[in-house]
RNA sequence: GCCCUUGUAGCUCAGUGGAUAGAGCGACUGCCUCCUAAGCAGUAGGUCGCAGGUUCGAAUCCUGCCGAGGGCGCCA
């Protein structure tokens, strides 16, 4: 059980003992430090339901738990607040009992779910560019969190790899290189192994195709039939396509990899193809099922919302298969083959009409039963500092790989300005740099609420000063440097004595939030919140490092105390920073 | 037009219905003979977009207005 939890119980039992409902003894983080270290604001809420004034609740209730020898004081203050201070001797053996714990105090859920999180999202033919960062990142961090918490965790990119742009591609390849075998109508077989094209190639010939059908019907037409022949199975575009699918992966998997982001599988959307047909005829006996102008939709409509949905295409009037259909066919195959109970979209958050009319289609036809929770964590945009979607100086889109590369650089430089490294070796110097860059990257992004559009502005990214990625990653460093010297010293660690100092005093209360810190970011899949904490741990640590110089201390239990504190912070620092998906280098 | 998201310090952002709204950056002051200065200590900086409402209590919940971004059937 986490402290905070311990206390509401403790004055849960005091509200009840007065007859009233334990929920009131809800206990926070106080906001006032200098008046205690947590706070009970029940006797406000439940002064009217006990019919007596809110002061002298929270006078009885302050009368009650200050008898507890677990607190230093309880007192009532202003209108009916409760002020409630740790005795020493309590934090220091509650700290103790985290440190001693082989999940250093770490919440675990008490039900175990099976969480799909679906995210990355890449495209065929398309470089991962900043688009993809915040999704691959928040997609991660919430993979990492729901997997430490105990659940089975599936993570899954979606592979875009199966609507009309393929047909794009196709038409594109055939204008381009007519006498590929794949496009000879009598073959059925014996397509070359080799693929075509590169994935570059790839990338510059999309945009062009799109131009092209935007502004020509007829083009349009033909990127439509063969979107739908490669549906239907033609065996040149099939292999075409298997080409052009494996030549986008393999550089997008390089660009996950360099991230430090994984997946578990590597599904797409044409891996629920060949059960798109079975699943309409399932979702037609609901009845939600219908023509539209020749296209076959399913009605989403509800009389109660306020804006009514708009139906969902299933079918396109020509049969094809739509972004929606093949959305739908996962959540099928996500549910009764992966047996999934939560599902995570990680998806940006302009999709979210989408997403609610998908859902409710889900819903409406049997796919995903009550059980199932579908959830759309939408997140906002990376803007440029100008407030537009950040771009290169051209104009053009910012691929992922040269993202890292600024950073990486701006790290590099700075270590060697500091004539840090100095006598590190290049390989080390340089996986210096790309950690500390990624986690700059990686923490900028995190720290801010995913809902909201965020301004990217490259010269603060890179002074990696402040509330940033290698503040935390030097935070461990330095615990990691100091425990190194305590044990060349022969120094060793002690049994955790009350604080004395009131540095030392605040980590220790810092540390004892960390349940709720997971817990928090867990349920309202917001990493930010675990960004935000284990920026606070960070800071606590220095103030600690800065205030109590362990090394030279001579009273050798109280060293003792602080190296096992210092020992402990950074097995939480470094959980944290696991739990963002952030490396820390050996050195820095 | 309808719907969604959003508006907090000069800038970038946190903020769980509670008391005196917090960080970082930038500005200004100090601190390397001492465990890594990618650091620490401090100063200045706010009508929480505006107006109502609910509540013992509102940056937080509700309504309206204003500003910003986004979405609205055969793309994804």
């Amino acid at each position: 059980m986490s402290l905070i939890a311990l206390l509401g119980e403790v004055f849960g039992s005091t509200f009840e003992e007065l007859g009233l409902d334990r929920g009131y003894g809800k206990v926070f983080p106080s906001q006032r430090p200098e008046l205690g270290d947590f706070q009970c604001n029940g006797a406000l809420a439940a002064a009217r339901p006990a019919g007596r004034s809110a002061r002298s609740l929270a006078v009885a209730v302050a009368d009650r738990a200050g008898e507890d020898e677990r607190f230093g004081e309880v007192l009532p203050a202003g209108p009916g607040f409760v002020n409630i201070r740790l005795s020493d001797r309590f934090l220091a053996r509650w700290i103790a009992g985290m440190a001693a714990d082989p999940r250093l105090g770490a919440p675990r859920s008490e039900v175990v779910s099976h969480v799909v999180v679906d995210y990355g999202g890449p495209n065929v033919a398309k470089p991962m560019h900043v688009g993809h960062l915040r999704s691959s990142i928040i997609g991660d961090s919430l993979a990492r969190i729901f997997a430490h918490l105990g659940h089975r965790v599936t993570r899954d990119p979606h592979f875009g790899d199966w609507g009309t742009q393929m047909g794009m591609l196709i038409i594109g390849m055939q204008e381009r290189f007519p006498g590929l075998s794949y496009f000879d109508e009598a073959r059925r077989e014996g397509y070359p192994s080799e693929a075509p094209v590169s994935l570059d190639e790839l990338s510059e010939l999309y945009p062009e195709v799109a131009r092209a059908c935007a502004a020509d019907p007829e083009r349009a037409e033909a990127a439509r039939r063969a979107t739908l022949e490669l549906q239907e199975g033609r065996p040149g575009y099939r292999a075409l396509w298997k080409q052009m699918v494996r030549v986008s992966m393999e550089s997008q998997r390089a660009d996950f990899a360099r991230l430090g982001v994984e997946f578990d599988l590597w599904y797409g959307e044409s891996t629920v193809a060949d059960r798109v047909e079975r699943m309409i005829r399932r979702m037609e006996r609901s009845g939600r099922v219908t023509k539209s102008e020749g296209a076959t939709v399913v009605e989403v409509a509800d009389p109660d919302d306020e804006a009514p949905l708009p139906p969902l295409l299933l079918r396109k009037s020509d049969g094809a298969a739509l972004y929606a259909t093949t959305d739908l066919a996962t959540i099928e195959m996500r549910v009764d083959d992966l047996g999934a109970d939560v599902i995570l979209y990680v998806v940006d958050a302009r999709q979210a009409d989408h997403f609610r009319g998908v859902f409710r289609a889900a819903r409406l036809t049997g796919l995903a039963p009550g059980r199932v929770d579908l959830e759309h964590v939408g997140f906002g945009t990376m803007n440029g500092p100008d407030g537009r979607p950040f771009r290169t100086r051209e104009g053009g889109v910012v691929k992922l790989g040269e993202l890292i590369e600024m950073v990486a650089a701006a790290a590099r430089l700075r270590l060697e300005e500091n004539d840090l490294g100095g006598d590190y070796l290049p390989a080390e110097r340089e996986a210096i740099a790309e950690a500390v860059g990624l986690a700059a990257l990686k923490f900028g992004d995190l720290a801010t609420h995913r809902a909201s559009n965020y301004v990217f502005d490259p010269e603060r990214f890179v002074s990696f000063s402040g509330k940033t990625g290698p503040y935390l990653q030097y935070g461990v460093v330095r615990i990691r440097s100091l425990l190194a010297r305590a044990e060349a010293e022969s120094l060793t660690e002690g049994g955790l004595i009350p604080p004395s100092r009131p540095a030392e005093r605040d980590l220790m209360l810092t540390l004892a939030l960390m349940p709720e810190a997971i817990s928090r970011s867990a349920s309202e899949r917001a990493p930010h919140h675990l960004a935000e904490y284990t920026y606070r741990v960070a800071v606590g640590f220095t103030r600690f490092y800065d205030q109590c110089h362990i090394l030279r201390e001579p009273d050798p239990a109280r060293q003792g105390s602080w190296l096992t504190l210092a020992r402990y912070t950074g097995e939480v620092l470094s959980m944290l920073l696991e739990l963002l998906g952030i490396d820390v280098p050996e050195r820095m």
